[in-house]
DNA sequence: CACCTGATGTCAGTCGCTGTCATCGCGTAG
DNA sequence: CTACGCGATGACAGCGACTGACATCAGGTG
């Protein structure tokens, strides 16, 4: 056993998730999460590089699962149906487990970490796109593709968290992606 | 004449934009934008929220443009027409003057402020969202329709800015939505 | 046993941002 | 004409996010 109490990281994204939720983001500094967990102020920049990293830590697992499936589509598969391969994998990993909905909602209750998660999904979009490319796509409609699938894993999640049913998460982004296909194609299927 | 020189926004804008572009985002103090402008850093405060939002200060008028455009477009036209219809409204604000390079460069080199940028975005897509639900269309076809139109214009935007020849912004988000109908609808147009 | 390493604590300091009060010129009611 | 209110600004104190520098203390290694 060593001199300190192992996972540190995990600690302090607990204390962070428990604080955010308890008083809200603004009112939490980091000195309290850091004093929950048993760790200084100090130590919770050495494991984050900011006050809400802490909330995504687990953002760049999804961005690989994300792009090994795009890499691993059939390569006769065109692009936007491996974006859906993409989106299904996504879905695989928030299928089951419930315990993103209080991040989701810490999230949602503020300004900042919605701007945080919006460069989350950027960063996704951006290494989809270079998935792409690797399948041969051009720039430009590899760039488009991911941005679109990109979208529609945002909208479909937000329906999904939304939705008081217990519909699959693969299920409403398949949906969300055949009403995007409608509405840029011109066939209102609505 | 008053007791303080007029325009104070202006002045802070243009000293903002300037010492970013000098010594970058970061290296620039608030007290230094302030004081170019011959103002305290208080005053400052008092005009912008922050110190990046001195960056964003058109946003505002620009989403107002987009949404008249789509609200102003025919009846008849579809929920994807309409987007069409707000992009060709937005490219209008940007053709012809070549200020903007500077102030994108300065966004493009930095992290916070392409953050920024991200939440504008998003701004703008609720925004059209509601003048599409506005004209009739469904909530999810509104929303996805006004998030790919946003797409097209970050994805045509940047395009733009990083062609040297000097082809109308226009016509580049033309082409890059008949793109993303390509891409998304199957007929790979590559 | 001495040394190195890695995670942590401690401290001081900068900067973004806010609350509070004072200042100052201008317009206006009386 | 004067006193008063108003609006924009300055001055100051303070909090919290974040960083750099140095000390501390286990455990592993020679």
């Amino acid at each position: 056993m060593g001199r300190w109490e192992p996972n540190a990281c995990g600690r302090l994204a607990q204390a962070a998730l428990e604080l955010f939720g308890e008083r809200g983001y603004e009112q939490t500094t980091v000195a309290e999460i850091a004093q929950r967990a048993g760790l200084t102020e100090r130590t919770y920049f050495r494991h984050y590089p900011d006050k809400g990293e802490v909330m995504f830590a687990k953002a760049g697992a999804l961005q690989e699962r994300l792009v090994a499936a795009v890499e691993g589509a059939p390569e006769s598969a065109a692009p936007i149906d491996a974006v859906a391969a993409g989106l299904d994998a996504l879905a695989r990993e928030f299928d089951g487990r419930g315990e993103h909905r209080e991040r989701q909602a810490v999230i949602a209750a503020n300004p900042e970490l919605r701007e945080r998660e919006l460069t989350k999904f950027a960063a996704m979009a951006a290494a989809l796109a270079v998935a792409l490319r690797g399948r041969g796509v051009a720039e430009l409609p590899a760039t488009l593709a991911a941005e679109a699938g990109i979208t529609v894993f945002k909208v479909g999640f937000g329906r999904w968290l939304a939705a008081p049913g217990d519909r699959e998460l693969s299920v409403v982004l398949r949906e969300s992606l055949a009403e995007l296909k409608a509405v840029t194609c011109g066939a209102g299927a609505s």
